[in-house]
DNA sequence: TACTACTCCGTAAACGTTTACATACATTTT
DNA sequence: AAAATGTATGTAAACGTTTACGGAGTAGTA
């Protein structure tokens, strides 16, 4: 059974496409008599608009696109539960893709959403990319696009980022003022402006405090939790062994926590950890987790009101807008 | 700059938007210095191809639907990143919905995937959806469906599903075996059939060893964390109290730990717990976690395979397939 | 009567693309 | 010389929908 189309109703009915189109968007002009017939057949057959002909003329699709690097991972789903809420309300769709940080695929992602001229894109860019040509291009052809989380000062669109310097300081300042002196920092790849400032924050606390980072104390890993693992196994084999570590993310802490465990090394008596997202698993790990909180839900709302208020917008050059949260220290156990 | 189209090319070039089409296709009868121009001149103005211009006329999209109960679940996720590598290995895009596990959210994502008319749709159906009309109606337009983890009898589709009998009673067999006498099980919501098997077997190993299900140790909750918390806080105050859980998922069982830990309940010496799912984080919890594991990416790639299998397929009835995948005891040290 | 006003509906174009068919010219074959 | 073949391109229809415009019929008004 084929889908039917405005055009079989208007057949069955012998009357015409548009009376039928009038009748199931309720003008004004249509007798209430051929309305009923027309939205009696049409639920009978089950008719639904073909979106792509909807797409095709009116050039609105009600749809973003939204590219992560992975979905499974928490701080990132949790961004997509905010934004596709806010989207949702206000009627519109959320396509959602994954980059899985591979470059090609991000740039075969958008010129998917330029295809399907989807009416906005939200990203967070991919740690492999460094060519920002198919982010800009999106400017070019008048699709808003905001960024979260990792974003990039070379593109052009919205920001919706987290204080990563102020979250980084925070982060060394607490280890430091437990009374730990062998600091060491997992950072995340330094492709990432994330990284660098978070990293920039630890230094800086380290500095305020007349304490120095040594150079085999400072790691870079992926945020897959197999990466960290492996690379924290080695972290925590120098001698001498670093007495606490700020890991980039919660989840390149459970790859150190996972490695402590093998190494039979007591957290926090002999290794202070500190972690930054703020995972819904933290509480629950032994010993919860201290770490530094991102808003991650909030973020997706954020990210998702300013691309819909671009995109409702008619002004010809929307303004670029900048919003930065602000990272807490979340106290548990492990420091 | 509003997108440029083919017939922007042709009319540039001063040749038919059929030319342009073919040169862009790379057809045989097309003069190779024609073709050298269009292509050039595609590339400098950014063409990409309009999805609903060719959705509309060739009726395909080569995208698939995916809906999922909730995103921020690891066991949805890893399904979702193994069908969507499957999908995209054979060059189709998955638009990926979640229905929150609200009936009236999942109705209205059919519709718009019907009025998407994407080529197939995978679905794990919500836990409050008892009409099944929508999904029914799919088969009627000619939309194969696949339903993965959450199936339905009354729903006609491919079904790639868990041996959750079989996973219930392996639980019950092992608490058993450990010498657990009060077994108590955490239990999914009552409109799953998957809750229900989980249970029957659960059931049937206590019968096989001449136990009972005390009524009072049976309760249900649902798979958020927050609820189950509640539930196991509950369960645990009972008088005697159960020496041993059964939680319906591993998400569950985060709330039991939680609970015991609150209570002050040694796992595994005064609790024993086991979950289902097996999840990422199952062994850096304290105690590492006793689970059943599903294999929840290999099952995202049978499900993907399954469906285009079936759209590739130019057969007016497909065969309906169905995988069941067998759960396998993953002993840590919670029990 | 002749006008206006209103109600209801149809016609047709447009969106961007593909493709069957037709056409025009050039080249080869008989 | 005429016919056949080949090459490169154009024409036009189709997909499903919306909407500006116009027309027919009826009813009310001057």
């Amino acid at each position: 059974m084929p889908q039917v189309s405005i055009k079989d109703i208007a057949r069955m009915l012998n009357i015409s496409v548009a009376t039928v189109s009038r009748a199931l968007h309720d003008r004004y002009d249509v007798n209430p008599e051929t309305k009923r017939k027309v939205l009696e057949l049409a639920e009978k057959l089950n008719y639904r608009p073909n979106s792509h002909a909807i797409g095709l003329l009116t050039k609105r699709t009600h749809t973003i696109g939204l590219v992560v690097p992975e979905i499974d991972n928490q701080f990132f789903s949790e961004i997509i539960n905010g934004l596709e809420n806010v989207a949702y309300e206000q009627g519109y769709n959320v396509m959602i893709f994954q980059s899985q940080n591979i470059y090609e695929r991000e740039v075969k992602i958008i010129d998917q959403l330029i295809g399907a001229r989807v009416d906005g894109v939200a990203i967070s860019i991919g740690s492999s990319t460094e060519d920002f040509r198919h982010l800009n291009m999106l400017k070019e052809l008048d699709i808003p696009l905001a960024m979260f989380d990792r974003a990039h000062d070379k593109v052009y669109g919205h920001k919706i980022i987290n204080d990563n310097f102020d979250g980084g300081y925070k982060a060394g300042a607490f280890l430091i003022k437990s009374g730990r002196q062998r600091l060491a920092h997992i950072a995340g790849p330094a492709t990432l402006k994330l990284s660098l400032l978070r990293l920039q924050g630890f230094k800086a606390a380290l500095r305020d405090a007349q304490l120095e980072l040594r150079p085999e104390y400072l790691v870079h890993t992926t945020f897959r939790m197999e990466d960290s693992y492996q690379t924290a196994l080695n972290l925590l084999r120098l001698l001498p062994r670093p007495d606490a570590i700020f890991a980039v993310s919660d989840y390149v802490a459970l790859g150190v926590l996972k490695a402590a465990r093998e190494l039979d090394i007591k957290i926090p008596q002999e290794l202070a950890l500190i972690g930054f997202t703020n995972l819904a698993v933290g509480p629950l790990l032994e010993p919860p987790l201290t770490t530094i909180s991102q808003q991650s839900y909030e973020m997706g709302q954020e990210t998702a009101r300013i691309l819909l208020e671009n995109i409702e917008s008619s002004e010809e050059d929307f303004k670029l807008q900048t919003r930065i949260f602000k990272p807490e220290l979340v106290i548990r156990d492990s420091v």
